[in-house]
DNA sequence: GACCAGGCACATC
DNA sequence: GATGTGCATGGT
């Protein structure tokens, strides 16, 4: 069976098992993007309590964010751990946004794809998922976002080998789909649900991809 | 109490 | 270029 089928009948079985996932919260695009650095490497839901301690302060925006003083900043965003390294990294992306569109991420929209990609990696603290995340779930562009997650499903189903970089993967996904908005952040949506899922039921298999690890296919039953 | 979570930068070999 | 390590909180 070729790739393409491979991929698309794997994100059938996983839609058909969870549905739709309307799946990244968030109040606006700068509120997104603040998401995805706090997110890094950890649960969303104390992403969440940072969110709302920066939103009760006022602070959930640009201009403030990228003023604000650092210890300020660090106290606000603490449950999301990291928050000496998430601080500093939230307040470039705000400074970012401010130069580079007065502050309103709107004004990005007729700046291709690959510009503001290379822009938001040049930013300390900002990589490969962290920018595509910025992207595809707050600027609306149609790249794909792959993370630990995909890696370990895509490795258990054979469809790739244990030591593969993220472009490799990106690549896998973006030369075989329509580059579609939706179905992108659906997709990548589904993996995450899916290794969530799969990877709790098995504590065995941590650490992809720096510490890769192969193991047998997921069987179909557990899609549903 | 151990293990993990929607990464990244940096040091070292 | 690959491999190891620090960063930190809160849930299971």
């Amino acid at each position: 069976m070729d790739l393409h089928t491979r991929l698309t009948e794997l994100y059938e079985a996983l839609r058909r098992a969870y549905g739709h996932r309307d799946w990244w919260p968030g109040d606006g695009p700068f509120e997104v993007m603040v998401g995805a650095v706090l997110t890094q490497r950890t649960n969303w839901n104390n992403v969440s309590k940072a969110i709302e301690r920066l939103k009760e302060a006022g602070a959930l925006s640009p201009r403030p964010l990228a003023a604000m003083e650092p210890e300020r900043l660090q106290e606000l965003i603490r449950p999301a751990g990291y928050y000496r390294q998430k601080a500093a990294r939230v307040r470039r992306l705000a400074r970012w946004v401010m130069e580079r569109a007065d502050g309103e991420p709107a004004r990005l929209e007729d700046v291709p794809t690959d510009e503001l990609r290379e822009e938001l990696l040049a930013l300390r603290g900002i990589g490969p998922e962290t920018a595509d995340s910025i992207l595809l779930y707050a600027l609306e562009r149609a790249t794909f976002v792959v993370d630990t997650y995909t890696n370990r499903i895509l490795v258990r189903h054979g469809l790739l080998e244990p030591r593969c970089g993220y472009y490799e993967m990106k690549d896998l996904f973006e030369s075989v789909l329509p580059p579609d908005l939706d179905l992108y952040r659906d997709y990548h949506a589904q993996l995450v649900e899916l290794g969530k899922r799969h990877c709790r039921s098995r504590p065995r298999c941590k650490g992809c991809p720096a510490r890769p690890v192969l193991g047998e296919p997921i069987p179909d039953d557990e899609l549903l």
